[in-house]
DNA sequence: CTAAATTTTCAGTATATACTGAAAATTAAA
DNA sequence: TTTAATTTTCAGTATATACTGAAAATTTAG
């Protein structure tokens, strides 16, 4: 691998910090190389850039394509494929939130929902469930909100986040407010 | 393993998940035992639980200890340690939020941080230092928001998420709304 | 269609991670 | 203290995951 060092440094830390995400330190440099460039990469530079065997390369890519975060590219006149990052970071986020619950999430709620519909045999069964239903109720709260945010256009949420629980400033007075009049629209309360 | 076929398909549920969370089989199957236990646990009970040996439920145990996850307690006329995950499942919500906080991204913001700082030397690596300082200020927004919610009562994080983007429709009046008269305080705007 | 370029698959091998039993360390009752 | 109960450590082994080269499949230029 001969990659300039600032990018070493991040293409190896990447890898590294890949286990704990649940991606293999292959697929982590891969997606920190394409990361940092310019311009799409083919296979093979990133083989050179690298040093991984050219199979490993496209187990890699396949991977990063399933879940979404790289883009197949082509170049006039060559037939290679070409891989890119997405451009705005922000997709990346939500893509990376997304692959999560899929894999993290969903497959616990399902098996929480088939659990909780059975009948306990014992009362150590009805315990257990009543604590499988509270993460269940838990989990979909927060899924809920998730899907929410998921909605809303980049700009709103950068505003809210900077909000940060200031928020609940407005919130605290929900029904009492009242909307100056002159504004484009009059609201009481909330719905 | 002797448990109750509902108890047990959480428990083999949460092992399978556990490597998707970062920890190994062993570790998420004695969480999973735990939490559904209505009593605290100790260490034989787990290996007749879960049929693991003694010493791989000793460090399953440290795993969990280290994360904050489980909670050392005692019984009397008993010199055994008994295990139990914490009560409330918000602060175990809490304390994942917090680990994978630790884990995932503070090590990654550090980097980050002192690669901005470098000299770049080329074209390409000033390119690759611009992309790392927008993956820095993004990660700082989100921790910054995250901080915020760290510190909320938990009755007020629920409030907040029951509400999801719903709190957009106040954040847009911020500057235009004033508390109807009659309440407990007044205020004009937000702070 | 044929043939060259390119990508993907997969069986075998290497590497890393998890697990065990035995022995060492710690704890606390006597 | 001593000693029995209990927990922890660790070297060796088993298991799972990652990686490779060679061969198969796919793609496209001619």
């Amino acid at each position: 691998m001969e990659l300039p060092p600032l990018i070493q440094t991040f293409v190896l830390h990447f890898g590294e910090m890949g286990s704990r995400w649940g991606i293999n330190r292959t697929v982590g440099q891969i997606y920190a190389v394409l990361y940092l460039s310019e311009k799409p990469l083919n296979a093979d530079q990133i083989v050179e850039a690298l040093g991984f065997s050219r199979s490993n390369v496209a187990m890699g890519i396949k991977e990063l394509s399933s879940m979404n975060l790289v883009m197949l590219k082509h170049m006039p006149h060559d037939r290679k494929d070409y891989y890119a990052t997405h451009e705005n970071i922000w997709d990346i986020v939500r893509n990376l939130a997304e692959e999560r619950r899929k894999r993290e999430i969903e497959p616990t709620l399902t098996m929480l929902r088939s659990i909780i519909l059975e009948k306990p045999k014992s009362e150590e069964e009805k315990f257990a469930q009543s604590k499988m239903e509270e993460m269940h109720d838990l989990i979909e709260m927060l899924t809920g909100w998730y899907n929410d945010i998921q909605k809303m256009e980049t700009e709103r949420l950068v505003n809210l986040l900077k909000m940060g629980s200031k928020i609940y400033n407005l919130y605290q007075y929900k029904d009492k407010l009242k909307i100056i009049p002159g504004g484009k629209s009059q609201k009481k309360g909330i719905s």
